[in-house]
DNA sequence: CTGAGCGTTCAAAGATCTCTGAAACTCGAC
DNA sequence: GTCGAGTTTCAGAGATCTTTGAACGCTCAG
């Protein structure tokens, strides 16, 4: 039978796993460790000195990563009632916020085409390389906004 | 007035530009460098000793950016008629390829969350919030993929 | 005002990843 | 079957990125 303390051994190596999913996609491994660690954990906030501790890292490594977390929406800051401790809790609709972000990088991608345009024109090979990628990527902005709005009213509707 | 030496200077570095956006998301530096430089490119094909020259990288480190690039979908190895030479193009929808993959990533999403839900439940701090990461990335595999082929159809519909 | 507790910063150590250069290999032409 | 252009592989060099550990600074309690 599964006692608490099973649980929480099961939940970080679950954890454990994502983070390491998640660094070879790029993001890094400190940053994914962090991040999981406040997803999987049974508490509603976690302050630094206990991720220092759960992860085994140092409280530099805790605060670089927590800084790298905090803008990108996934994670916040909570105000700790009666204690100088910051306690850090992972966001409502993070995951959708994140997704939100990547319209920067369809925006990028965008003006790349239309800059390759600017040079080459849309004939050619190379105009109609552009012009494709011009085409799928300005439609991916607008579709993938509106995709995730959808979600979040589906999701919200679900809730009450 | 532009030509036709000006055009090649000014995509190529506009090829470099975007390998470096792309890098900074991720992507390894050469395997960038060689997609954008194949995007760029007026040629409708370029060979590995090509490639070397343009980037000016060795041939060993052409030849590991293409066969990374080529089991993604995004790069092509065309028959070359008469010449050993191997000659690389980039693909048609290589875009929407690129994109489409991601839906092996939406799905490990999906099932890190189902495999937290197995332990913890669907109660508590930890179970709501790994519910609503399932229930997100549930979505948006479905959605995606739709998405996707969508594009593809009012693209090639468009070029008819 | 002073001290304790925490968080942040930064230089240096360390780990990781990537490129090069050369050897090995492949495959078509002759 | 042999030659040779061209590609792939791989060990070692090199560049890059991360973490640590310690010093610094901030904030609140007393």
């Amino acid at each position: 039978m599964h006692d608490a303390e099973d649980v929480d051994q099961e939940l970080r190596e679950h954890a454990e796993k994502l983070a390491l999913t998640l660094s070879q996609g790029g993001m890094q491994k400190t940053t994914a460790r962090v991040m999981t660690a406040l997803l999987f954990s049974r508490h509603e906030t976690m302050t630094a000195g206990e991720l220092c501790e759960s992860l085994r890292i140092s409280s530099g490594a805790v605060s670089g990563a927590v800084n790298q977390l905090i803008p990108t929406g996934m994670i916040e800051r909570v105000p700790a009632p009666g204690s100088r401790r910051d306690h850090y809790r992972f966001r409502k609709h993070a995951w959708a916020t994140l997704m939100g972000n990547q319209n920067t990088l369809l925006a990028s991608m965008w003006d790349a085409a239309a800059g390759g345009i600017k040079i080459a024109g849309r004939e050619g090979v190379v105009g109609l390389r552009l012009d494709e990628m011009q085409d799928f990527y300005g439609f991916m902005q607008r579709e993938m906004a509106a995709l995730i709005d959808r979600w979040r009213e589906q999701y919200d509707a679900g809730q009450a």
